[in-house]
DNA sequence: TTATTATTTTG
DNA sequence: AAAATAATA
């Protein structure tokens, strides 16, 4: 039996992964990734340039990590639906084996592969591994889609019996002898036209092992409390692992349960389970890409407003809890998940501006971007989305601060002209001294809190109706 | 059994 | 208010 091993940059590890397992255990293995120009043309590399950057680290430690296995990664140029193809013919593949995603435009191209390849007598398996559980397999009890996630959550914990993560091959078969190759170096982040940038995460499965440990070790005890303070390094900063699937999600779920951690331990699965919970939505509905889940948000009248816009997208409201956000997302390609919701509370709220400018801007600057999960908490912000938080309920940017960051070390960091500000108003700049206010150059605000409060739930109610009277 | 209604729950 | 489930006819 002769596989292709189709890493996919959803994947980019060799523990815990179904298909190489599977591979090896039947015969010759090729493992293979294609550069597809959906992905890595220049102008879409460009375009996302952190998350290139981390995929590219991710990529070449996997080659090497391969051939240290005595196997060896070959890259290849061309589009999916037909490199995949040509390439199992021209090698004589039996199989195709690849992980699963969730995303509508991936399950299209794979069905085309799948369709392609078995024209010519090859089987296209996929591998569950994306999520805890396969998308579709959580059922209420009348056997739908649960749309509120405690319930979903809970019975994703009723059934969670997941097997041990695989074990990393000890080695792997050398590449078949003789085998047409046409193959490419894996891209530089120059070579793509981008600059390179320390301050990301570093890619690559044992960096991501690393943090793994490190957090497993740290931050998990005190994490029910710690995660929320935005001043602290509370947060497990494994987003970027799942997304790129340095680590499997099963590694981090047994590894964080191992740990014994109580009710922190049960506090980070919780957020496992939110990630699994945005999966398994966006497999029953993959128009939440691009409509609200609430029928009701349809043609809600966001504003058009570049100048407001524009001051979100740059850190210049004059709230630092937003600004610090914005800019860290643009410098370090992440953003403290508390911070992601104020922010995309007070775009979406404040600003009035459709959640889905908000959504593509993250998108495309996180390094940790994921289709669903950012999709569905954009979607959760905006208060249009599954299990939402009702609309009429909006962040108080300040009181988020005060209470998150209470000494205002966060938002000095992102905001530095912050920096000489009493800490008593440090979330309320414009009650500064005016002097200190001119002088810091500190934005004044783009709207008054109390007022673009009041605007919105105007706006809302004509659009939607009126709230609830509890809850 | 299954459809309907009541109750509980809800990031 | 809406979803999920429990209770009931």
């Amino acid at each position: 039996m002769r596989s292709i091993v189709w890493f996919r940059g959803k994947d980019l590890r060799v523990a815990d992964h179904g298909p190489l397992v599977e591979a090896a255990a039947s015969g010759e293995v090729i493992p293979l990734f294609v550069l597809d120009p959906y992905f890595f043309a220049p102008e879409r590399a460009r375009d996302l340039p952190h998350r290139m950057q981390f995929l590219l680290a991710s990529l070449a430690e996997l080659a090497a990590t391969l051939a240290g296995l005595g196997s060896r990664l070959l890259v290849v140029p061309g589009r999916s639906v037909e490199v995949v193809p040509r390439l199992a013919a021209l090698w004589q593949a039996d199989q195709v084996l690849a992980h699963r995603w969730v995303e509508p435009f991936a399950r299209e191209r794979d069905r085309r592969v799948a369709a392609a390849l078995g024209r010519d007598g090859v089987a296209f398996r996929c591998f569950e591994g994306e999520t805890l559980l396969p998308p579709g397999s959580v059922r209420t009890g009348q056997d739908g889609m649960f749309r509120v996630f405690t319930p979903f959550a809970r019975a994703c914990s009723a059934r969670l019996d997941l097997q041990a993560p695989l074990a990393a091959p000890r080695r792997l078969p050398p590449l078949p002898p003789g085998l047409p190759v046409e193959t490419v170096a894996i891209p530089t982040v120059a070579a793509l036209g981008l600059v390179p940038n320390p301050a990301l995460q570093t890619g690559g499965e044992a960096a991501g092992q690393g943090r793994l440990r490190a957090f497993v070790d740290g931050a998990l005890a005190g994490y029910g409390e710690g995660r929320d303070r935005m001043d602290q390094a509370g947060t497990s900063r494994l987003s970027a692992d799942l997304k790129f699937g340095t680590l499997s999600v099963r590694t981090v779920w047994q590894a964080v349960a191992a740990a014994a951690a109580g009710a922190d331990g049960r506090a980070y699965l919780n957020e496992l389970l939110w990630r699994e919970f945005s999966h398994h939505l966006l497999h029953a509905w993959p128009e939440l890409l691009t409509q609200p889940f609430r029928p009701a948000f349809q043609g809600f009248p966001w504003r058009e407003d570049e100048a407001t816009w524009t001051a979100w997208v740059e850190g210049r409201t004059g709230y630092p809890v937003v600004d610090a956000a914005a800019r860290q997302l643009l410098a370090e390609g992440f953003v403290h998940n508390r911070a992601r919701m104020v922010a995309a509370s007070f775009l979406t709220k404040h600003l009035l501006l459709d959640y889905r400018r908000g959504e593509a801007h993250y998108l495309r600057w996180l390094t940790d971007g994921d289709w669903a999960a950012n999709s569905s908490g954009w979607q959760w912000s905006a208060g249009c989305g599954c299990d939402a938080q009702p609309w009429f309920r909006i962040f108080n940017p300040v009181a988020q601060g005060q209470r998150f960051d209470p000494d205002g070390a966060y938002v000095r960091r992102w905001v530095p002209e912050l920096a000489a500000y009493p800490t008593a108003c440090v979330h309320e700049p414009w009650k500064a001294p005016a002097a200190l206010q001119a002088q810091s150059g500190y934005p004044a605000p783009v709207v008054v809190h109390a007022l673009a409060r009041a605007r919105f739930l105007d706006t809302a109610k004509a659009h939607l109706g009126r709230p609830a009277l509890l809850y």
